[in-house]
DNA sequence: ACATAGTGTGCAAAAACCTGCAAAACCGGC
DNA sequence: GCCGGTTTTGCAGGTTTTTGCACACTATGT
């Protein structure tokens, strides 16, 4: 990889997720660290990036000074975005719902990965558009101001009529109990009919939400066939959802 | 191999992969590596690539790194979506289109504006999201990248559903023998089914588009109700349509 | 305070680069 | 065909860039 190459692919990793680590992108380009903290110092005195011990942030991002803990739980979502982005092989079919975590997983997409995404999220779609070689299907209807996708029973029936492999959710709430929840009854009707359609639903959270609760049910454990949080499989509190059937990345 | 031929080889080569290596070239066409060296000097020159050390890279690929804001035409697109903004009241349906000229006007309507409007272009509704007492209704179908709007069969019977008050395009051509004319077939269709639907048909267009032409037409001039461009209604460039009975803004 | 992780400096090897030069190929005119 | 001039190409050499490593130093968090 030539230098030029591996600058501009820093750049571009600061601009998607404000943020980046000297050592996670050695890994990724295979280059000792050193390399990285050279070509952050470069890029720095060039103004496209902040660097900052570590690593390196957007000059956007550094701009605002956000509390610590928006930070981490970014962190948070990364790793899940790039544990769900790895699910997703070339030809597939996948429907998605919007989120935080969602918009997380769209960036973590390799390249090169041609596939077919279906989704009502406009910020999702968004993240979508700017891949080459994926296909994507929009699904109308009137678009909720605060949730940014969009509602209703046209965009239900246009899922009934879908059968993708592969499902991603942003989920809110989950417990062993009620299952999973949410606090918004147009929204729960949504996910409701995405997870009768698909064929593999995969529920992504940060592990915060893991045992709590909303008001309105969206559906039991057993309709979940992929939990994805930022903890490792193996973690205690991940370990009743095991043992409830449940795949846990 | 002849040095011409060899030189359109490498460009070939930079626009195939956005990257060429001199010591591959050098292997590829068994050439010295200072052969390929002064040749990518040349094409450097002549602006075909652009050379880094150990290689080169290709135009398109340096500037989607390192973006080049060129705003075409900005100024006049601003002025044309204001005078679009003013046409909009409280209360109406409107159905808009895509395009720069469309997202101006986007940014030029009122904070205080209460409507609804009805697109299928991505970056229109992203636009349209931010304004707090607008409704946005989205048109569902597959996404075209080049557009950035959903084209199809579902799109366009969606829009026959429709009644709107007023239509907004923005167009890529118009001259008083062939009417409204495009160069996407499919874009086209969406179109034609907008202007069938609405009951005004509003065109933005800068005034350089004005009196030239593309292959596929779109429909007749008397089909339009507005035409809005940044120059003054008085202008003599713009007089044949108003007396072929189109309002000029 | 201590452990861990990240940093800066200096150094050395490899790769790429530049300069000048000469052989070879090519060109135009006689 | 022949001969001076130009272009192209490869090579030798010395220089610069790039990269990884060792080492001592500093920051950060528990």
């Amino acid at each position: 990889m030539l230098k030029r190459e591996r600058q501009a692919y820093i750049v571009h990793q600061v601009n998607l997720h404000n943020k980046v680590l000297s050592n996670t992108l050695s890994f990724e380009i295979d280059v000792s660290e050193d390399t990285i903290r050279r070509d952050l110092q470069e890029l720095n005195e060039k103004g496209k990036l902040i660097k900052v011990h570590g690593g390196a942030l957007s000059h956007a991002f550094n701009d605002i000074t956000y509390p610590s803990k928006k930070i981490y739980s970014q962190d948070s979502k990364r790793i899940i975005g790039e544990k769900a982005a790895r699910l997703i092989k070339d030809g597939m079919f996948v429907l998605t719902g919007g989120g935080t975590t969602i918009i997380e997983m769209a960036r973590s997409l390799p390249v090169n990965l041609s596939a077919t995404f279906i989704s009502g999220s406009i910020p999702a779609i968004v993240e979508y558009m700017h891949h080459p070689l994926i296909e994507v299907i929009v699904i109308g209807d009137k678009l909720s101001k605060n949730s940014k996708i969009t509602l209703g029973t046209h965009a239900i029936a246009k899922i009934n009529t879908l059968k993708p492999d592969l499902c991603f959710l942003g989920i809110n709430a989950i417990d062993l109990q009620h299952g999973i929840t949410d606090s918004d009854w147009d929204v729960v009707q949504i996910k409701q009919s995405m997870i009768e359609a698909s064929q593999k639903v995969v529920c992504l959270t940060i592990s915060e939400k893991i045992n709590t609760m909303q008001p309105v049910k969206v559906c039991n454990l057993n309709k979940i066939d992929i939990l994805i949080t930022e903890l490792p499989k193996e973690h205690p509190l991940l370990q009743p959802y095991v043992a409830a059937g449940i795949t846990v990345m």
